[in-house]
DNA sequence: TTGTATGTATAGAAATACGATATATCAAAA
DNA sequence: TTTTGATATATCGTATTTCTATACATACAA
């Protein structure tokens, strides 16, 4: 029933970065794809079969909630970020915090352009 | 044969922890799991079940070497970087960077206390 | 009408990581 | 001396995550 393993290092980047991507305003799937290649200058894609059932997931979890509308002549699933799914995203943000200090621990020279 | 796939997002954290770790000296997977572990405060904890199946695939890739050997009443088997295993941490570096530059983008005011 | 972008979806497979368990050695404590 | 705890490596079976490939439908522009 515990949210994500214990010890995981990989740390759902893809699901932060969904959660992320909603928490403003609500968003479909493919524009949330795009919202993630765009901040990434297209280096970061996440792909359609990850991204629909993690969804799907999500929504199954709580996190989000979604409703088919249709704006600009087109049906989209919006997907809103629920209250648990806030709190799910700021854990995740924390996961990733730390992850990224054992990282840099880790790391510190080689995190520097490897031009040398 | 590509090195590892397209567009993953989870970027493989672990590989790039192991191979960071021992991008200075060889270490064995026993002292290579706490050094991560003290790296993060013991909140990053790669499990034996995934370290020494990692170990010996980067060893089969060519990415790291091992040697056993005796030290201080201890055997050990040593891994040490390659030039190709120092190649791969400068990609998985980059990977890391181009994920950084995206979460930050993307969750720029998440990324700060959830205090409030 | 034909292609391109938008939009959602899943089957099957590969990659990644873990819980549990096993074995063995060394040092210190009981 | 036996037993306990830390060190050290290993793997089976499983769960999770992600991908490739494919499918289908709509809107718009050439």
């Amino acid at each position: 029933m515990s949210p994500r393993r214990a010890g995981e290092v990989h740390q759902g980047a893809t699901e932060m970065l969904v959660l992320g991507a909603i928490q403003d305003q609500p968003l479909w799937g493919y524009e949330i794809q795009k919202r993630i290649s765009l901040a990434s200058s297209g280096l970061v894609n996440v792909k359609v079969a990850t991204l629909y059932p993690l969804l799907h997931h999500l929504e199954e979890q709580g996190l989000v909630s979604s409703q088919w509308k249709t704006v600009d002549g087109r049906k989209r699933r919006m997907y809103r970020l629920s209250a648990k799914g806030k709190k799910r995203l700021h854990g995740c943000v924390s996961d990733w915090k730390r992850l990224t200090t054992c990282v840099q621990s880790l790391l510190g020279g080689a995190l520097k352009s490897p031009s040398a």
